[in-house]
RNA sequence: GGGAUCUUAGCUCAGCUGGGAGAGCAUCUGCCUUACAAGCAGAGGGUCACAGGUUCGAGCCCUGUAGGUCCCACCA
């Protein structure tokens, strides 16, 4: 690139360019090496369904933050990505694409429609890959990894016959959450509550007599959101102690329609206080009613299809809807006398997570894992701080998880995804479960066998992700080198899905943690606070507002103002302002650059360094330590707001206006190189500290700036300088900005244009301060908008109305020509009087109140006695001065 | 029902272990000062939800109240 840069920041087709190059010189690359100390972080593997949103980008851009950090400290990063084959979420996707074409699943047979799903992966499945790469991300695509590819089905099919052997796996009969829609099993984490309106219809069954006949007087009533699950009941429960039913425990009732006589069973979980206090029991379509029925030994019937059809134990009901079943089924207890009324009411309905669907609990033969061992060193781990959560309170979240956690439903009646490894024989029905189909039954030497036909819940993969991806069951130098991860980031939503399994799953295969901090982020949100999403249309697409401000001002965006965990709001004006920040930037380079061309910075200039300098390097150094600090402790939004001030308050606007003069005046080489020097330096530092970030921005600037070196991603992080620490000189330069202040105040108060220049004097009695402004009087001048700068003792041949101005030690005058309105002025002083007596009241207080004498720490109480001394010396200045004019 | 979290400038949000309230945007004033008008200089604006408490000192810690958001549970 030429020296001449454009006057304002285009992303556009640069960003690419540098991409390109990260590749091609394989800077993105990890090796094991032993020499260095790794650093990995695996990708939350995106859907192969998924495009690009903010969600992605968030998280991306976080991971990319922490990987580049890492990397430039000298850590073998290695930020390890892939992509997911989200098994219910893929597959509904196909069939949808196939119904357009008018084929169904069934048609095309198990193998036609895997290959279906093989070429929806390799069409759509780098599709996020690339779009990663807009955003900068900096992960070695080397290693790309796919949930299905032949290691990770290694290792799946390795975990499952492991645990199966350890009968942590089983298959059992259990009531599990069945949508009718997806026609499959899901998981308790998948279903999701959602508030509807519904009713309660309040419903009454016959007593049986003692006799056997079915009374006309004596009911038990009770009310029920779901009519239709009656066609199941086989018991009614109320509650051990209650008075009310105590002579019916154990006797009969009639349940209409169906004309089955059902037991009435004591049960605690039945809620006394609640309705009547009578339940009625269907222990094949509800979760608690089946533990009724487990207890009590009840049957269960199953009355539904798979979907949700009424199946033939209904009766005549068979083959209709669930609802229409309701709404026949409340007619006719109407029409019997036996539906005593209809209420309002608003309850939770569980749904399908994906489709939206109400859930029918069924009774169905799954597979399961066992949870009650394996979740305990994965609690264990927190609890310890061996896994640290951030923020800390993800940790409650976690807790309330693992603390109710019941089985995991494993299996899916789906066909895309890992199937599993259970062979039946044809002949006994044994069942055989290993990697490799069995040729012989061990039971009956049949050898003929039927796999089982459904696939593991996609997140049984991604809880292998962490170790699968790194070559396990293999025993891999990978392995050996990069497990434990470091940080894993991903959103607070997940938790539950993958978080948890990856942790238990890490400890049990591997018997150690699979990263060691959990990095939470939280949801972006449309800025009126919605969350994005089609339905609304209020999603923002990511990959438009990089073309248009580019991936910097996006990655910007998206991380300031931003704590851990929280969600956030995206505004264009936000992306805005960091699009400007991109151009201030390049700007102050660009200046800098200019000021460079055909100079050659001598190697000793830094022997010459001035205060300014030395202040500007003091300021970058504290900055640099706190950065650092704050991005070890993951406080990535805060980082970056440091970066973003020092560049753009104390470097362009302070420092670079302040060596303007130096840079004007070739008389004084020695200065002018010193200033040159330090452009240069603190630019390269704060680039480096802002590369994370920034990455494109501040890759295109340090290579035109310094031609000889390759790339700033691969350049050291800037550390802590004792040689830079210069007290002395911010405590100087402090003085003079705050006397630049306080001059362009009074100016402006007067409204005096900018381009009238007006001689400024500095009465001090101090040497030492005098000096400050002697050594700074250049710059001062220009910035304080002087014509000249006269320092001096006294306030000899200053005219009497010159307006004045008091910083610590020193009070400035500025006589201007036109006649200055003294009545102001001295309103203006009694202003700052007023202020100051604030602070002496303030400082005064503290100081005087003995407990606080005795108590705070000295450093604290010697802070405050200088400030007294400050205010006490500035409200001097401004007495004598009000004196003076009035 | 349990839990988490929020309530800070007009708006959106930072504010680390308690030690004089910040940013961006918006508003007002003045500037095209040869890096940048996507800019520069200045200004206004907040009893940090409310009520108590701990403390020399509270936006920050504790208790309670009100309102919002979210997660979990699911009383049928």
């Amino acid at each position: 690139m030429s020296k001449e840069l454009a006057k304002t920041y285009d992303p556009k087709g640069l960003e690419d360019r540098l991409y390109h190059k990260w590749e091609e010189k394989g800077y993105f690359h990890a090796e094991v090496d032993r020499s260095k100390k790794p650093f990995t972080i695996v990708m939350p593997p995106p859907n192969i369904t998924g495009q690009l949103h903010m969600g992605h980008a968030l998280d991306n851009t976080m991971q990319d933050i922490l990987i580049r950090y890492k990397r430039m400290q000298g850590y073998n990063a290695l930020w390890q990505p892939g992509t997911d084959h989200a098994s219910i979420a893929t597959e509904v996707k196909i069939i949808e694409k196939m119904k357009e074409e008018g084929i169904d699943k069934e048609d095309l047979g198990r193998d036609g429609f895997l290959e279906r799903a093989w070429d929806w992966k390799r069409e759509y499945g780098g599709r996020i890959i690339s779009q990663l790469k807009k955003l900068g991300s900096s992960c070695d695509w080397e290693r790309e990894r796919f949930t299905m590819d032949d290691g990770c089905n290694a290792a799946v099919m390795e975990v499952f016959c492991k645990m199966h052997e350890k009968g942590w796996i089983y298959k059992g009969s259990r009531i599990i959450n069945w949508c009718p829609v997806c026609n499959t099993s899901i998981s308790d984490a998948e279903v999701e509550y959602e508030e509807q309106a519904g009713h309660f219809w309040h419903i009454k069954y016959p007593v049986i007599e003692e006799d056997g006949s079915v009374s006309t007087t004596r009911f038990l009533e009770f009310a029920t959101t779901r009519p239709e699950t009656m066609l199941g009941d086989t018991a009614v429960a109320i509650h051990p102690e209650d008075e009310r039913y105590q002579d019916l425990i154990g006797k009969e009732v009639l349940l209409p329609i169906v004309n089955r006589r059902i037991q009435v069973v004591a049960d605690s979980y039945v809620d006394r206080e609640f309705g009547t206090g009578v339940v009625k029991i269907t222990p094949a379509h509800d979760p608690n009613d089946f533990e009724v029925g487990k207890r009590h030994g009840l049957e269960e019937i199953n009355i539904m299809n798979d979907d949700a059809t009424i199946n033939a134990n209904g009766g005549k009901f068979e083959g209709m809807d669930r609802y229409e079943a309701r709404k026949a089924i409340v007619a006719e207890l109407d029409s019997m006398g036996l539906l005593v009324r209809i209420e309002d009411y608003t309850h939770n309905v569980g749904t399908h997570d994906r489709c939206k669907t109400t859930i029918e609990p069924m009774i169905k033969k799954q597979w399961f894992v066992k949870m009650d061992e394996l979740i305990k060193p994965a609690v264990e781990a927190v609890k310890s701080g061996d896994i640290k959560l951030i923020p800390e309170r993800m940790d409650k979240t976690y807790y309330n998880w693992t603390d109710n956690i019941r089985d995991w439903c494993i299996s899916r009646q789906l066909w895309w995804g890992h199937r599993i490894p259970a062979y039946y024989c044809d002949k006994c029905g044994e069942i055989v479960v290993a990697k490799e189909a069995p040729t012989v039954c061990p039971k009956c030497g049949d050898t003929h066998f039927t796999q089982d036909p459904d696939t593991l819940d996609t997140w049984f993969s991604s809880a292998l992700w962490p170790f699968s991806t790194l070559g396990w069951p293999e025993k891999t130098e990978d392995l050996d080198y990069f497990y434990p991860t470091d940080v894993l980031v991903t959103g607070y939503d997940i938790i539950f899905f993958w978080v948890i399994r990856m942790i238990f799953s890490g400890f049990e295969q591997m018997k150690e943690k699979p990263f060691k901090t959990v990095l939470f982020h939280g949801l972006v949100r449309d800025s009126q606070g919605r969350k994005m999403s089609k339905s609304l249309g209020n999603g923002i697409d990511p990959l438009e507002i990089i073309s248009e401000y580019g991936a910097d001002a996006l990655r910007l965006t998206l991380i300031t103002g931003n704590a851990p965990g929280n969600d956030m709001r995206f505004y264009y004006e936000r992306v805005e302002a960091s699009r400007n920040f991109a151009n201030k930037v390049w700007n102050a380079s660009r200046f800098i650059m200019m000021n460079m061309e055909g100079k050659e910075i001598p190697a000793d200039a830094d022997t010459h360094l001035e205060p300014v300098d030395k202040w500007v390097l003091s300021k970058l150094n504290t900055l640099t330590k706190e950065v650092t600090d704050n991005m070890d402790s993951f406080e990535l939004g805060i980082a970056v707001q440091k970066v973003y001030d020092f560049i753009w308050d104390e470097f362009c606007d302070w420092y670079i206006e302040m060596v303007k003069p130096r840079l004007y005046n070739s008389d004084n080489v020695d200065s002018q190189n010193a200033a040159l020097w330090t452009l240069k330096t603190v630019l390269i530092n704060a680039l480096k500290l802002l590369h994370p970030y920034m990455p494109f921005i501040t890759e295109e600037i340090f290579c035109t700036l310094q031609s000889e070196e390759e790339s700033i991603m691969i350049s050291d992080w800037p550390v802590y300088a004792d040689a830079w620490n210069f007290a002395k000189e911010e405590r100087e330069i402090e003085v003079l900005k705050e006397a630049v202040r306080g001059i362009r105040n009074v100016r402006t108060q007067m409204n005096v244009a900018p381009s009238k220049k007006a001689q400024v004097f500095v009465v001090s009695e101090k040497d030492d301060l005098k000096n400050i402004f002697e050594e700074g009087r250049l710059f001062f001048a220009s910035l304080a908008y002087a014509s000249e700068v006269t320092i001096q003792s006294d306030k000899d041949g200053i005219a009497e109305d010159a307006v004045s101005v008091v910083i610590p030690n020193a009070t400035l005058y500025i006589p201007f020509a036109e006649l200055v309105d003294i009545k102001q002025e001295i309103e203006r002083l009694q202003k700052e009087e007023k202020r100051l007596q604030g602070e002496l009241a303030r400082v005064n207080g503290m100081l005087n109140n003995e407990r606080f004498m005795s108590k705070a720490p000295a450093e604290k109480i010697a802070e405050e006695k200088e400030k007294l001394e400050k205010y006490q010396q500035m409200m001097e200045q401004v007495t004598n001065r009000l004196a003076q004019l009035q």
